[in-house]
DNA sequence: CCTTATTGTGGTAGCGCTAACATCCATGCT
DNA sequence: AGCATGGATGTTAGCGCTACCACAATAAGG
């Protein structure tokens, strides 16, 4: 019996005993180092299986000497995204072992303190959008060689760490799912122009559209922002066209929130008369009614699989940068309809 | 010089060496503990000051023996409230050393499954609502005496740790804004009924009338339920009246934001034709536009308070518990205006 | 004045794990 | 056979802190 209020869970060194080696070939085994022969590592991992153990983080850090600081910017606290990202992140990270710290910083963010903090506080960055098409973060990053993740970031992939989905594969599933509900007359509402996302759900609907066999319109391609009141405004415009469109695609569900409005506002209900279609599943497409079918980006996922990233990326080395291209899925709601009979 | 690669941190040693005490001594200087004498402890204090000391969080839990985990429930990953939670609760966690687990349960939850987790898997517990609103949970965390904090729950006080803000004071703030803008048949709709909430801001609304010499007018209070469809619904109702009101007082911002809708349906303004104001500065509020003035609930530092009473409530004790009340403040933004004159 | 609390302090032994080095044992080679 | 080579494993020594006990010094009690 030890002499310490010992915590009776499983050690190492239980599963070390029982495997009949030595503790430090359990550790190897643990931490999936490489010189372990297959036999005595399935032994093992047998053990560990069967006492149920689990590592002690603090023991873990104390002995390797480093706890693992990763922190995720954010610029407003109650944006919609937010949730979601963090409770990626918290998961992943605490599941590795390390430190999760969240810091805000303003998209104009100021360069230097950032810098300034870079290796000091932390040894891993995730950057979220719209802070992940910030040129200037992204070049504080590639300077230090730090090891970050950027979320759903416009530029071009190979220069840094990305994880996002396919924006353009996305957007064409979308028209095509509306094409396949026998809509001909596709308004689309386009996003900031200072997100190359914007440009590729674009291109993507553009496809589906020729793919159906549809005639492109560029009138029925009208700018907006990202913001539910260039939604409404771009869809007032749709909407005034003598040759209405049956169904709008914006390019986010703020926008689409937006061209609700502007829908309500001429009289016309959804999905009735008109169909309405988002980008994001943020909040508001489950909010507003009737609630948006939209497109799903799956925003903890992404989070987890940054996090991972950043903690594996070796600091000072600037190849090896990876794209992760997650799964998109359409969540099917109410503003969706097949058009009337002419 | 270290054999191992020691990080050149600052260590309780360093500190009690150069306050010429021993670590022990040191030690019980950080934890707060009485066997020190004032003298000694002053002296440490301001060794620590110098040194800029910071305790080795991995290292006390391994000597502590233990890492305190206190969950915080959730139920919808992307619910607009759960981004401001998170970040108040993960600041206070980390800083309190301990580790924050984020658990999802559905309102209408598995008390069995709960039950088995409370404290086998958690230290502490958080509730933030809809889930503080349950009596289920209520009497689960009641009968194992369970360290738990409820965030804007809705039962009486004095049974549980409560977090809130004054929801009458603040709905009585929010009229008396709107009646010293000039506007006098002000609308109101309620909340769920099944949240004490609901009551809560209705009674503060009448006071506010009250005070403020108006007639109080059962016809200008409406039932809602929280959603953005039941306030769409209840301004409908609202602007049918033949005496209409001026502004519209929503017991939340998405059904302000409903009422948004069903004005720009009856081609009303807003603002110039009828002010709306919502309650809880939740991320719909600052998306519509016009943006909603609405009420601020500080949902970071409540959760950062819930968290710090979690980990200080003994278990097993049941009395002591503590209703703390934070501020709450308007967010003026673009919805409301004096009233046209007649 | 000597016993019995009480208070302040120090010494020691780990908490559970891993870095670094030491060993052992098959290989392959001259 | 004799000896490098290198893969698989074991041994040792902490990481930074606190639980537990020991002990001295003072205060209290008879």
């Amino acid at each position: 019996m030890a002499r310490r209020k010992s915590t009776n869970k499983v050690t190492l060194a239980d599963v070390a005993k029982r495997a009949g080696v030595s503790s430090m070939t359990a550790s190897r085994v643990i931490n999936r180092e490489a010189r372990v022969s297959a036999e005595t590592r399935q032994r093992v991992e047998q053990v560990i299986q069967d006492l149920n153990y689990e590592p002690n983080i603090a023991a873990q850090n104390l002995a390797g000497g480093k706890i693992r600081r990763i922190c995720l910017l954010y610029d407003n606290p109650s944006s919609a995204y937010l949730g979601e990202l963090l409770l990626g992140a918290l998961e992943a990270a605490s599941e590795a072992g390390a430190h999760l710290i969240v810091e805000r910083t303003s998209p104009d963010l100021n360069a230097e303190e950032l810098e300034q903090r870079l290796s000091r506080d932390w040894d891993g960055l995730i950057v979220p959008p719209p802070m992940s098409d910030i040129a200037g973060i992204r070049k504080l990053v590639a300077k230090h060689r730090f090891p970050a993740a950027f979320i759903s970031s416009a530029t071009l992939p190979g220069r840094a760490n990305e994880v996002r989905i396919d924006d353009r594969a996305a957007a064409f599933e979308m028209t095509q799912y509306l094409t396949s509900k026998g809509h001909k007359r596709i308004g689309f509402i386009k996003g900031n122009p200072n997100q190359t996302v914007s440009e590729e759900r674009l291109i993507g609907h553009q496809e589906a559209i020729r793919s159906a066999g549809l005639a492109p319109d560029s009138e029925l391609v009208v700018q907006g922002d990202f913001t539910y009141r260039s939604g409404e405004a771009a869809a007032a415009e749709l909407l005034r066209l003598t040759s209405k469109p049956t169904a709008i695609f914006a390019s986010n569900d703020d926008m689409a929130a937006g061209a609700l409005a502007a829908a309500a506002r001429c009289g016309l209900s959804v999905p009735t008369d008109l169909s309405i279609v988002g980008f994001d599943n943020s909040p508001i497409a489950s909010t507003v009614w009737p609630k948006l079918t939209t497109m799903e980006q799956p925003l903890a996922k992404l989070a987890a699989r940054s996090v991972a990233i950043a903690l594996n990326t070796e600091p000072g080395r600037d190849e090896d940068f990876e794209t992760l291209i997650l799964k998109h899925r359409i969540i099917e709601r109410d503003s969706v309809q097949s058009p009337a009979e002419k």
